[in-house]
DNA sequence: CTAATTATGCAACCTATGTTACATAACTAT
DNA sequence: ATAGTTATGTAACATAGGTTGCATAATTAG
C-alpha cells in the first residue's frame, strides 16, 4: 500500500500527511463490476483511487439509470466525502468499471486533516471543483447533445478510461448508462459501424476510429 | 451591512469570524436582471447572499442556455469559490433573479479562514455539498423528466424563490431557461391554463394551483 | 392616432427517439 | 447434439418536442 500511495499521491501530500494516511487508512482491491456504494447507503470511509476506474451512476424513482462520470487514479469520491461530513445518505451508486485499487480513509480524519494540512485542503477543494465540472459536462451532454453525439462521447470516454479499444459491453448495458433503449443504441451503433468507426460483435465492440464522424 | 450579515450568518459563524468579515468584505446591492458573473470571467471575490435570489445558468457552444439552479439567502456561489481558489475562468453565468443584497469576500481570505475557522470550513463544505445536490437535481430533471414536468417544477421553484404568485416572464424567457422553444412552452402553458392551474397574460403568468396535476 | 414592435395562439409539419414485435445468431448447459 | 438463453438486427409504428409560418392582440414609439 505504501508504494501505491506514494505513486499516486506522493507529490500531492506532504510527508507527514502520507505517514498519517499509512497509519490510519486501509487498502482495498475490488474486481470489475464490484458495487462500492449503493444509493441510500451511509458511508463511513472515503476512498482514494490508486488504480482502475469507478463509474458513478444516478438513478431516478423508476429505477432508470444514468452514468454521471468516471473516477480515476488520484481522484476521490467527492459525493462520498460530502455524505461522510454531513452524515447523509449517498445520492449515487458507485461501481468499479475495471479492477480497482483503493485506499480507504476513515471519516474522522477528514475534519482533522482539513484543519491541519494545507495540501489536504487543496486536494479536497480540487476534488470538489473537478466533480462539479464533471457534473456540468454531464448536464451539457444530457441537455444539449443528441443521442448519437452522446454515444460517441461515451465510447471515447470508455476507451480512455479502460485504456483499450475493445469495449466489452452489450448494447443493453450502454443503453442503461445513457438512459436510452437497447434498440436505439443498436441503431446508432450500426450507423457508426457503417461509417467504419467501429466493428460490432457479440458482447464486445472493437473501436477503429471515433474521430471519423 | 453588519445587521444584514448577523441576520443571515450570525448563527453560522463565530463572533471573531464575523468581525473579520465585517473588516474585509464589501457590501453590494444589485437590481433584478443584473449580471453578476459571465462565462469566462475571472472572479476575484466570493459572494455571500444576504437577500434576494440569483439564477445560475449554463451555456453550450451555440449559445443555448439552461437554468441550473437558484442561489438564495445564506448561500454562496460555490462555483465562484472553486474558480477563485483555482484561478480558473467561470463555467457559469450568474444573474440576479430579484433585487439582491450581497456581501463580497476577497478571495485571499478564503484560504486563511479555511485554515483558521471550523465554522468557515463547515460552511464551505456544506455549500459544496448543497451545490452538488442541486446539480444532481438538475441532471435528474433534464435526464429523466418530460418537458411538461420540467415546466411544472420550474414554475413551482420560481414561485418559491420569488415569493409571489405573479411570475413576470414571457414564454420566450421560460423557453430559454429550460432550453426549449417558445412554441413548445406556450403549448404546455396553455394546457396548464386549461387545467385551471395558471392564468396566462401578456408578460406575466398568474399561478393559481400547481398541485392540481 | 397610426405605425412599428413584441407577445401569444395555433395549425401543419418534421424528426429524434422510444416502443413493440419478431427473426436470427451466438453462446451455454445438459 | 439439443434446447434454452442471451445478444443483436430490423421493420413498423407512436409520440414528444422542435420548426415554420402566419394571425392576432397588446404595447410602445413617433
Amino acid at each position: 500500500m505504501i508504494q501505491e500511495l506514494k505513486n499516486s499521491y506522493g507529490t500531492l501530500f506532504e510527508e507527514e500527511l502520507l505517514q498519517e494516511i499509512i497509519a490510519s487508512a486501509t487498502y482495498k482491491e475490488v474486481p470489475e463490476g464490484f458495487k462500492l456504494i449503493e444509493i441510500g447507503d451511509y458511508v463511513k470511509s472515503m476512498p482514494l483511487l490508486v488504480s482502475g476506474a469507478i463509474k458513478i451512476l444516478r438513478e431516478d424513482t423508476d429505477g432508470d439509470e444514468l452514468l454521471l462520470y468516471y473516477l480515476e487514479k488520484g481522484e476521490t469520491c467527492t459525493m462520498t466525502m460530502a455524505c461522510c461530513m454531513g452524515q447523509k445518505k449517498s445520492e449515487i451508486r458507485a461501481i468499479a468499471e475495471t479492477d480497482t485499487k483503493l485506499i480507504m480513509i476513515p471519516i474522522e480524519k477528514m475534519e482533522v486533516w482539513t484543519a491541519k494540512y494545507k495540501s489536504w485542503r487543496d486536494f479536497v477543494f480540487e476534488s470538489y471543483h473537478n466533480r462539479i465540472n464533471e457534473l456540468l459536462l454531464t448536464v451539457d451532454s444530457v441537455a444539449f447533445l443528441n443521442m448519437d453525439e452522446r454515444l460517441l462521447n461515451y465510447l471515447k470516454e470508455k476507451v480512455r478510461v479502460t485504456n483499450t479499444s475493445i469495449l466489452k459491453n452489450t448494447h443493453q448495458e450502454i443503453a442503461y448508462d445513457l438512459h436510452s433503449s437497447r434498440v436505439v443504441i443498436s441503431r446508432l451503433l450500426k450507423k457508426l459501424e457503417k461509417l467504419g468507426s467501429i466493428e460490432l460483435h457479440r458482447n464486445y465492440i472493437k473501436i477503429l476510429d471515433l474521430n471519423k464522424v
